[in-house]
RNA sequence: CGGGGCAUGGCGCAGCCUGGUUAGCGCGCUUGCUUCGGGAGCAAGAGGUCGGGGGUUCAAAUCCCCCUGCCCCGACCA
């Protein structure tokens, strides 16, 4: 590729709108274009990148032995309606209809589409198992999209169903793609890790998110360098803590104290003194309505609720907290001041409440609280359960040894779901004793274009992008430093077609521009290996940049494909 | 959905409060000359329905109303 006949819009200047530096980068440097909220343009550069980055993933899929289909993109009503989805998934699908007036959605995800295919073509056991996936474009409409490609309401996303006779074989092929999840990532170049992870919308049994370690992700994590436990803090689980010893021995009295105004932790424990009164020593009193049901949740007062653990001890119903109308109609107590003695509603305490000893908690009037509260003598548990979000340093719940808290982006996940599709949809075959049984299913995805975002979001600095070399959009740029130099000129263009034939994706700046002109641009694109021919050509010496390190070697002409190779086959 | 902000040439912005005659700046773009190892200099140019509609006024980018688009924030006080 020529750069001078190559469309690579790239600019000084970041556009108004973007927030996070894969976005501005990713603009900035010519791999995509706004069109609308959460829509882009991707220009020849993101498309080499994305590209490289399916094909990663097809030759790794292909391995573990799934095969590619590709399903329309437009869905038929019909179908979601018959798995439920229609209305659940409802207001997050692009929905509209053909001329004769049916409905359809623009895909978002494709369970009933790939349910429907293999519920018509497959019948008996010896024909399963079987893993279809394919890559394309998805559909959702994002309450706010935003970060550029990361949230976006149209996406490339790379699905897989798989289809088994039992639940033994949809669970190896589960850990299979949980290994070929890991082996794409790792050749992507990602710093990653795979988390246990909530089932989502998407439903199932139990799944795993491969995690981009970033710290603009907007997802949490933790994991035990000990044990190699490693979950997103929505799953996340807490080390059940003991119930202290001899607890009752330490009782002390009940004692009401004034604390005009004084309502969030926080101040009530600059008020009551912080070295006596830490966030810890009080009692955050919540109320939950569950099923139109009121629910008083308590956590220790430096503790956060994890809402998606919430929904899952309570089998996902609806969740919501209560407003403030609803708080003073359910417990007769004014906001601020909640008291968990003489509650009328069921009091659920998390496990951080079970240490706890002569605590502090509202006293269920305006401007006080009580001091020395006990649960189990001053009221009730109803039952202990595990919903706080579990913070770095908290002990691991296999191990005990402390977590380790990262931020990260979520570019794969993959769920075991069992047989609620195929049940919903009479996905059956008939097995080997004769009987008609569902299909087991799972499912495996891979959002390719975040994938892309995020490899920007780990690899870059203030001059641009850096990526890693098996999905930069080219592997090496020749930059002669003066195109009217002859024997820079002819160095150059030898450099670039003996690269050409080596068989490297390379890009030669022959633009008649200045040489700092030329460096910027390279750097921004983040091409990992730059060659910059110049003064030296006539001695026939050149450069090789590292753009990643910084690193800068004097090559001999006819040693750059060699140098070259060297530095990106290692 | 609720709250806030923005919309002026391709990009980034000023002007608006306190209406007034050619709407400005930087970058980019075109042409020429010079320059050529970290986003060059000089000179000459091109390019704008000031998001859209309505209103007030002798006069609107500027004041008022409506619409649209885009961005940011939004449980944890109970």
């Amino acid at each position: 590729m020529r750069f001078s006949r190559a469309f690579i819009p790239t600019m000084k200047e970041s556009p108004a709108d973007a927030e996070i530096p894969s976005h501005k980068l990713l603009v900035r440097a010519g791999f995509i274009r706004k069109k609308a909220s959460g829509l882009y343009d991707i220009l020849p550069l993101g498309v080499r990148v994305l590209l490289k980055i399916e094909r990663i993933i097809r030759e790794e899929m292909n391995r573990a032995g799934a095969q590619e289909v590709i399903l329309p993109i437009m869905h038929p009503a019909e179908l979601w309606v018959e798995s439920g989805r229609w209305d659940v998934y409802g207001k997050e699908m692009i929905k509209f209809k053909d001329r004769h007036e049916r409905d359809y959605a623009l895909g978002p995800t494709a369970e009933e589409m790939i349910t429907d295919l293999v519920r018509k073509e497959v019948k008996s056991y010896k024909d399963l198992p079987l893993n279809l996936y394919q890559i394309g474009r998805k559909f959702r409409d994002e309450i706010r999209p935003r970060f550029g490609l990361m949230r976006a309401r149209e996406f490339i996303m790379k699905d897989a169903y798989s289809f088994h006779a039992s639940d033994e074989d949809a669970e190896r092929e589960y850990w299979n793609m949980y290994e070929t999840y890991s082996r794409i990532f790792e050749r992507m170049g990602l710093v990653f890790k795979a988390v246990e992870a909530d089932t989502g919308e998407i439903g199932g049994k139990f799944s795993h998110e491969f995690m981009v370690i970033a710290d603009t992700g907007e997802g949490k994590l933790v994991y035990c360098e000990k044990c190699g436990y490693a979950a997103s803090t929505e799953k996340a689980e807490q080390r059940k803590p003991e119930i202290p010893e001899n607890r009752e021995e330490k009782f002390k009295e009940i004692e009401k104290v004034h604390t005009p105004g004084v309502k969030r932790i926080e101040e009530v424990s600059e008020f009551l003194g912080r070295d006596e009164f830490p966030p810890e020593k009080i009692l955050k009193l919540l109320v939950y309505i569950v099923d139109g049901e009121p629910v008083a949740i308590a956590v220790r007062g430096d503790r956060e609720v994890e809402e998606t653990k919430l929904k899952q001890v309570f089998r996902r119903k609806e969740v919501r907290l209560a407003t403030d109308e609803e708080i003073e109609k359910f417990t007769g107590q004014p906001k601020g001041f909640l008291s968990p003695i003489g509650l009328r509603i069921p009091v659920y305490a998390d496990y951080s409440v079970i240490p706890m000893v002569n605590f502090v908690a509202g006293a269920g009037e305006e401007d006080y609280h009580i001091k020395n509260v006990n649960w189990g003598r001053d009221f009730k548990v109803k039952e202990f359960v595990d919903i706080a979000e579990v913070k770095g340093g908290d002990p691991c719940p296999k191990c005990g040894a402390p977590l380790t808290e990262k931020r990260g982006i979520e570019v794969g996940h993959i769920f075991k779901l069992g047989t609620k599709y195929s049940e919903a949809m009479n996905a059956t075959f008939v097995d080997e004793d004769g009987k008609e049984k569902p299909m087991v299913m799972g499912c495996y995805g891979i959002g390719v274009t975040r994938v892309m975002a995020a490899a920007v979001e780990q690899n870059y600095d203030e001059n641009g992008i850096i990526w890693p070399v098996e999905i930069a959009p080219f592997e090496v740029i020749v930059i002669p430093v003066n195109v009217k130099k002859e024997e820079i000129v002819e160095t150059a263009e030898r450099i670039y077609k003996e690269l050409l034939i080596a068989g490297f994706d390379v890009i030669i700046d022959d633009r008649n521009a200045r040489p700092g002109f030329k460096f910027k641009d390279a750097d921004l694109i983040g091409i990992p290996y730059q060659i910059v021919v110049g003064k030296k050509a006539k001695e026939g010496i050149v450069e090789i940049k590292v753009r990643k390190s910084g690193e800068r070697f004097e090559v001999p002409v006819e040693k750059v494909v060699n140098k070259v190779k060297e530095l990106i086959e290692g």
